[in-house]
RNA sequence: GGCCCAUUCGUCUAGUGGUUAGGACAUCAGGUUUUCAUCCUGAAAACAGGAGUUCGAUUCUCCUAUGGGCUACCA
């Protein structure tokens, strides 16, 4: 029996990707993006995106936009969502304010929740207070709550003179002393945490916004959310979460907390500044900081969308064989929470590059060429299309991005202008100016320039002079490619071209012989 | 500090009481190649430690250590 079939029994699976627009986008949050599409389709479900925006302080312009972008390029797009559309918008939460504040409210009435008055600065005090007291932990809580300024310490009309005043207020959710909170997580199985070790936790800020915590339990419930599959870090607040589908009387989705990325030195969790930092982006695609730094992603830095959500998807996730190359679909087919594994799992910036040459060299080398003329253009000179590819054919095998072809290859479409040194040093003897001067003559002499033709004639005429194949090939790739390696050279001939191959003799070797010396 | 989560080669991981502990990346050594890359072959490399449970623990339990997360009117 399919291990999933238990989640398509009773109701359709709905999950949600739901990134606030705080910043870029980074690899660890579209991994969790990616993991929630893949569990979407392999279950016949719909995958959402929703945008939690309940912080206003922290809302950067542009962050939405790149987030839908980013998902774009890596080819894990929504079903519903911000942006898309869909039956249970709308998709932003400040969009659905208004919606959060009758179901605090409701909290309220049922007495699993209390309005505070308590300012930002009271709560500090009480924190720097504890501090001195060497307890370094305050919490507003069942304990503490019973000091402080609210609904269950005021007289009902001195609350009620006080919200009528449009005092400042935030509503907290009362949390119960000493119960063990349960819940099953896919990924971890069961976990318990001791409401005492909980605090009454702001659902409603007094800025008339839902915390995330209240905003993302509505929303989930209101969007029919069937799994919630996020990070890590939102482990410890889950019990709460819990503890809310209770009070509303409402069932919880299922919970699956995947592990964190981490940096691949030291400790901590992949952050923004790493990647910069150790050679390796941390973000899909390009980001520009308002402050004018630019934070790169794998997109500009020449990786192949396959190759990175590939790559991101083994962090944390195998399949169970020793296959690693997978499509997207075919990660879909294969994928599976239960073999998301428990640890973090540290970036590794090798692993990622051998998956970008995998899917590099899977790549035809027609839509290679179109690729390195996305990339590069005018550089490549007035080439028509069939050379282009051909000079693909002949590059892909010893590239790892698309410009690799080009910068490794550039004497495909120029003539060099330099000449490896090392090479002259160890190859260019005495008689190598004579030898390659005979050599252009034979060369001028072959009717049908094509690849076996030229090796059939370079044959002859090592056996002519006698020579052996190390001494003078390596004398002909300095002249027509000023490079001491690369691919065969009677392939590189052929492409460029018995017109164009005596033209670099000619000019070459009076160049080289001039380094020479 | 408190709470929660985790712990197999350097890294990503397979493994669910009995295996020569498997694979991949990286590393190293051979082979192929004019050369480089590719490719092929091979090598080195791991169950954090300690108690239990058991005929037998990498696998189950507990403790310790280490790592990580959370601890805001941020998400």
């Amino acid at each position: 029996m399919p291990k999933n079939l238990e989640f398509m029994s009773d109701k359709s699976v709905r999950v949600r990707f739901a990134p606030s627009p705080t910043g870029p986008l980074h690899m660890g949050g579209v991994r969790t993006a990616l993991y929630n599409y893949l569990f979407a389709k392999k279950n016949n479900g719909t995958f959402i995106l929703r945008v939690e925006d309940t912080d206003q302080n922290r809302f950067v312009e542009g962050a939405e936009e790149y987030i839908i972008e980013a998902l774009k390029w890596c080819g894990i797009t929504p079903d519903e969502g911000q942006g898309i559309g869909g039956d249970f918008g709308p998709y932003k939460q400040s969009e659905r304010k208004a919606m959060y504040k009758p179901y605090a409210e409701e909290l309220i009435a049922s007495g699993h929740a209390y309005y505070a008055f308590d300012t930002s600065e009271d709560l500090d005090r009480m924190r720097k207070q504890a501090i001195q007291m060497k307890m370094p932990n305050w919490q507003y809580n069942s304990v503490t709550r019973s000091s402080m300024q609210n609904s269950l310490t005021l007289p009902e009309d001195e609350v009620q003179k006080r919200l009528q005043n449009g005092d400042p207020y935030v509503i907290r959710f009362k949390m119960p002393r000493n119960e063990d909170v349960r819940f099953e997580d896919e990924i971890r199985g069961w976990v318990v945490v001791n409401t005492n070790n909980l605090d009454d936790k702001v659902l409603y800020k007094s800025d008339g916004m839902p915390t995330y915590h209240l905003a993302n339990i509505v929303d989930d419930h209101t969007m029919e959310i069937s799994h919630v599959i996020r990070g890590e870090e939102w482990l410890p607040s889950a019990p709460l979460h819990v503890l809310l589908y209770e009070a509303f009387g409402w069932n919880a989705p299922k919970f699956a907390h995947c592990p964190l990325l981490l940096r691949p030195d030291g400790n901590g969790k992949l952050s923004k500044r790493d990647g910069d930092r150790l050679g390796f982006p941390v973000f899909p695609i390009d980001w520009l900081a308002q402050d004018g730094e630019k934070y790169s992603g794998y997109r500009e830095q020449g990786y192949l969308p396959g190759a990175f959500i590939n790559m991101l998807a083994f962090l944390g996730w195998n399949p169970g064989t020793t296959q690693e190359i997978f499509s997207l679909e075919q990660m879909v087919e294969a994928f599976s929470l239960n073999r998301v594994s428990k640890a973090g799992a540290k970036f590794d910036a090798d692993k990622t590059k051998w998956f970008q040459q995998q899917y590099l060299r899977a790549e035809s080398a027609s839509s290679l060429a179109k690729m390195l003329r996305e990339e590069v253009g005018a550089k490549l000179g007035e080439v028509c299309d069939e050379y282009v590819e051909q000079a693909c054919h002949l590059m892909k095998e010893r590239a790892t991005f698309v410009e690799d072809i080009y910068t490794e290859g550039q004497y495909l479409f120029k003539n060099p202008t330099e000449f490896d040194e090392k090479t002259i040093k160890k190859k260019w003897k005495e008689e190598a100016e004579e030898l390659m001067a005979d050599w252009s003559k034979e060369l001028d002499a072959i009717k049908e320039f094509k690849s076996e033709h030229i090796e059939q004639s370079f044959k002859a005429f090592l056996e002519a002079k006698e020579m052996g194949i190390g001494k003078v090939l390596p004398l002909f790739r300095l002249v027509l490619t000023g490079k001491g390696m690369g691919p065969s050279m009677f392939e590189i001939s052929a492409l460029l071209g018995k017109e164009e191959c005596l033209e670099r003799m000619n000019k070459n070797i009076p160049t080289i012989v001039e380094l020479k010396a």
